[in-house]
DNA sequence: CTTCTTTCTTGACTAAAGTCAAGGGTTGCT
DNA sequence: AGCAACCCTTGACTTTAGTCAAGAAAGAAG
């Protein structure tokens, strides 16, 4: 599971053997099975994570019904930086997850070590930033049934993983109203 | 007003004389006039903003209209790293604007010489992905009644700024919904 | 001050999402 | 098999946003 990482960060940044054997020693790489919860509400997140099996859904909890706000499948970050203050937000293990795990102490010693690897943090973190921007913008502009269109478009697999009602939620309406949308788009 | 970047920095990290220095002889601070366009869509970004004075607003053309998706203001940074494809939105200037401009090579540059601002640019970047995520996951979440009411709060001084369509258009409703809102909560 | 433009509000109507309640379907458990 | 839990859909009704059109209000320009 570790060449999935060093394949990843290759794929922006030289990785030297050095890097590589550091990497491999570093104990990153976690299992969690399904409805494990990463991170509850009330607890500091010290921890980010890196998917690499699996899918992982946030959620919140507002007036007693849970929302979903994020999956998140292969290869993406979860990006879990609280600044101190508690989370008001779940890391729910979907399915059983497989992940690599940073957090402040390990990331603080690899980046010293290997400058290159803050570089490609930022690097990342920029793009990351970028696309998500793009995301909200498009939500922002978009119907309902544009984000339910669009969202069968760019991850179709999210409709064979998760229960309807969590991807409703994901799109900021009601499970009833995404079960007539997607009556109305049938016709 | 490069004493206004410095001393945002310091927030953060640790300024040497030189990297004072080597900051204020940069010659990263920009002025630009209301009505300016730092982007328009069809180009390609390759600089980014930190805005030290005024109000940017960000906006695409959807149907022949535009929809406002981001107001920058005052210490807020402009993400504008697109991956080498033409941009799709404006980055329109509601007043005149004082700014602090990065491009890729005086960036390298910069980091090269002082890693610190690397890391610095990481942990900043970090803060506002997580930031961000908030406010989209907030956005979803939120009924438009609550996105005003919330928009009320955390930034007054928008609507001094900025005209009450552009606002709805950011808060995702029309012009006319916006209107109705507030006659439904002055009551 | 007058004119022109843009912005904001209102009204009447349509379309769509929210709410509440009920029923069918599936899955999983014992 | 039978029960329970959860999920998805439907129906009837309410609430709210979208649309179109018109007019009032506020700003900018001559």
């Amino acid at each position: 599971m570790e060449d999935e990482i060093i394949k990843y960060i290759s794929n922006y940044t030289e990785v030297s053997p050095e890097l590589e054997t550091a990497i491999r020693q570093s104990g990153m790489i976690r299992q969690y099975p399904k409805g494990h919860f990463l991170l509850e509400a009330g607890q500091i997140s010290i921890e980010c994570f890196f998917v690499l099996k699996g899918c992982v859904r946030r959620f919140y909890i507002k007036d007693t019904e849970e929302r979903t706000t994020d999956f998140y499948t292969e290869m993406q970050a979860i990006p879990g930086i609280s600044k101190g203050t508690p989370n008001e937000y779940y890391l729910e293990c979907l399915e059983d997850i497989i992940a690599a795990v940073g957090n402040p102490e390990l990331e603080s010693d690899m980046f010293q070590k290997f400058p290159i690897l803050e570089s490609f943090s930022r690097v990342i973190g920029e793009s990351m930033m970028t696309t998500y921007v793009e995301e909200f913008s498009e939500f922002k502009m978009a119907s309902p049934e544009e984000r339910y269109l669009k969202l069968l478009e760019s991850r179709p697999d999210l409709f064979q993983r998760v229960p309807l009602n969590q991807i409703a939620s994901y799109l900021g309406i009601k499970p009833e109203s995404l079960s007539r949308i997607r009556k109305r788009i049938m016709k």
